[in-house]
DNA sequence: TACGGGAATATTTTT
DNA sequence: TATTCCCGTA
């Protein structure tokens, strides 16, 4: 008889041997967070108390456990901060995690509807319009309603505000009229109107706006069982980060999407800086009740900052009107408390922040170890220039962006067009800058394109009169459709056509074809227009190459940015200009509780960033045009809290 | 109906 | 202060 050979069995968790020593290296909170696979889970994590971390080892972590990358899902908030949770994790672990799918709520929405838009009744080459285009076109048909109102219809800024309000708040137009603009409550039926013809032209001309991507991606989910359920099958895994500063529509997207049980979600209450675009704070705490068995862990221990810095963040936040359950401890030490630096002026507030950075970088801190934050884009302005002069290379993040500029908008437009005909907005925008085009002849020649069902291949003929400048771009553009030219001599091409519109319309022209040139090279790097458009639809490149050229642009910089876009980073140094009180918190921000909290929570978020130093500088003397009133005390949020701070201030030269 | 001049008005942060 | 928008003129 054969004997029979007794095999021990080992369990798959136990068979598995890990690259990375996980437990060695996290505390006991993150590795319970890390470890936790499945099911559902909450974690609630202070600035610093390794979020990102976290995130990152249960990113390899999966991967180890054999989950394919390319299922896992992450959702953050900025570009910027998926792209660094995957560069991180995939230097922790290897070249597989750069498979991980990761982008912006906008960005992943965007991508599902260019495969699903034909379910929704839109053509999948539709374009998007960012919040500029967007407005033109409200204005466009805000003409019709306006003339027949006496009295004063909103601009086209504030209606488009309202627009966005009502869909990301889930709130209907009357609401917030009644909330937010009481004095247009006699024109709430044209608003209502007007919003009405908005949805039906965007509809008719194929394009979406950012809002539409959100909430077509939410009715596409809701209404289209199979596509939400290959979704929640392609993604077994999905992480979202910063969940405070998600909007009713996007929890409800979250909700469709993480069905399957497998949803983490990360953030802090206390770092809530959206709520003008509206981030639903309620969002982070009502999590567990709309998933079942949801695991909440909490992140206590700060590892990236001194105690001294936490110190004065946590008395910030202590004096906030809503309270936070928040006391970060650190067990990291400095002879040195936070900075507060005031200067005679602003002039003398750039000079002094060139001559810190160049100091720290003698001790040999690298410049990207090192950062200035601002409240507002145009707050760096004058820095900047003071940085040249001084040969510091730096980036900028947030405010005004290279995309946003018009000449480079107009080039694009053109591009657009090619890809997508029935782009209203882009073909507006190219005709108004031919010669003897207004608003009509726009209006007028794209009717008759449309009714033609012209295509970009095509010359149409019209049945009236057009400028001349007009029967020459049909030519020129169908030539370019039939060009089997490489991408980035297509977009010479348009360039080329476009130079002599561009030298009429402004002064600076060197300055603005600079920008056209840096566009053409960007260009070289994609195969098709398409992919470039699509691309430069939402993530387009932010360098601001204006003066820059980029053959100048170094490996090492000083990053500058705004406080929302720094979000989620952090550095050795940190710089934080401008806390001068009606600056920061702005004087727009006085009048309600609110905003003044969330102001506060700004501020929280900025102090948060910095590692070992932290420098804030405000000049004592400076005239705010806006208010004609002399801005001279430093930030309510700091001020009086001098034994947590070391005070400094620059004699005038 | 294109376009320029002058009066009115809101003013930040991002996708 | 810069932008937008309204209105008069060509």
């Amino acid at each position: 008889m054969k004997k029979l050979k007794l095999k021990p069995i080992r369990s798959h968790q136990e068979a598995r041997t890990y690259s990375i020593p996980y437990e060695e290296v996290l505390n006991a909170a993150q590795y319970e967070a890390v470890t936790h696979t499945n099911g559902p889970a909450l974690i609630i994590a202070g600035a610093g108390t390794g979020k990102t971390r976290t995130l990152t080892y249960r990113v390899a972590r999966l991967i180890e456990d054999g989950v394919a990358p390319e299922s896992i899902l992450l959702l953050t908030f900025t570009k910027k901060a998926a792209r660094e949770m995957i560069v991180r994790a995939s230097r922790l672990l290897d070249g597989r995690a750069e498979k991980v799918a990761g982008g912006t709520f906008h960005s992943f929405a965007h991508t599902t509807l260019r495969i699903h838009a034909d379910k929704l009744g839109f053509n999948r080459n539709f374009s998007i319009i960012d919040q500029s285009d967007a407005e033109d076109v409200v204005n466009l048909l805000r003409s019709d309603v306006a003339g027949k109102n006496k009295r004063r219809f909103p601009r086209k800024k504030t209606l488009f505000t309202i627009f966005s309000a009502s869909v990301n708040r889930g709130l209907t137009i009357e609401q917030i009229v009644e909330d937010q603009y009481p004095q247009f409550e006699k024109n709430l039926e044209d608003i209502e109107a007007l919003r009405e013809k908005y949805t039906l032209y965007k509809q008719k001309h194929n394009l979406m706006d950012y809002d539409d991507l959100l909430l077509n991606m939410h009715t596409l989910l809701v209404s289209n069982a199979d596509v939400r359920k290959s979704l929640m099958k392609r993604y077994s895994h999905v992480m979202v980060d910063e969940y405070q500063d998600t909007n009713k529509l996007q929890h409800a997207i979250v909700k469709q999407i993480g069905a399957h049980g497998n949803i983490v979600v990360v953030g802090d209450d206390a770092q809530s800086i959206y709520s003008f675009r509206g981030a639903h704070h309620r969002n982070i705490i009502d999590f567990p009740n709309d998933f079942e068995n949801c695991t909440v862990i909490t992140l206590e221990e700060n590892y990236r900052s001194t105690s001294e810095i936490l110190d004065l963040s946590n008395e910030i936040l202590k004096r906030a009107s809503t309270r936070y359950d928040k006391e970060l401890f650190s067990h990291i030490h400095s002879e040195q408390k936070p900075m507060l630096v005031s200067t005679e002026n602003d002039t003398e507030q750039s000079k002094l922040i060139a001559q810190l950075v160049l100091e720290q970088r003698e001790e040999g801190v690298s410049l990207d170890e090192m950062a200035v934050l601002f409240r507002s884009g145009f707050h760096s302005f004058e820095l900047e220039i003071e940085l040249a002069n001084a040969n510091i290379p730096f980036q900028k993040f947030g405010g005004f962006k290279f995309m946003e500029t018009a000449h480079v908008k107009d080039v694009l437009a053109y591009l657009r067009v090619l890809v997508n005909p029935q782009d209203a907005v882009s073909l507006h925008r190219i005709l108004l800058l031919h010669e003897r085009v207004g608003p009509e002849t726009s209006r007028k020649v794209i009717d008759a394109l449309m009714a033609s069902r012209w295509e970009a291949a095509k010359i149409p003929k019209f049945d009236f009169r057009v400028p001349p400048s007009v029967q020459e771009l049909f030519p020129f553009l169908q030539s370019l459709n039939k060009s089997k030219a490489a991408v980035a001599d297509l977009v010479s091409e348009v360039a080329g056509y476009y130079r002599p519109q561009l030298k009429k319309k402004h002064d600076d022209f060197n300055r603005r074809y600079a920008d056209v040139n840096a566009l053409i090279d960007m260009s070289e790097r994609y195969s098709t227009l398409h992919t470039m458009v699509r691309e430069f639809s939402l993530d387009a490149p932010v360098e601001s190459v204006a003066d820059i050229g980029p053959e100048q642009q170094e490996d090492e910089f000083l990053t500058l940015s705004t406080i929302h876009s720094a979000k989620g980073l952090e550095w050795e140094v940190v710089f934080i200009i401008w806390v001068l009180d009606g600056r920061f918190p702005s004087t727009r921000a006085f009048d309600t509780q609110d905003s003044l909290d969330e102001e506060r929570r700004l501020m929280y978020v900025a102090v948060t960033r910095a590692k070992r130093i932290l420098c804030m500088t405000y000049p004592r003397h400076f005239l705010d045009r806006e208010t004609r009133t002399v801005l001279s005390k430093p930030s309510r949020f700091i001020d009086d809290m001098e034994d947590l701070l070391d005070m400094y201030m620059v004699e005038p030269e």
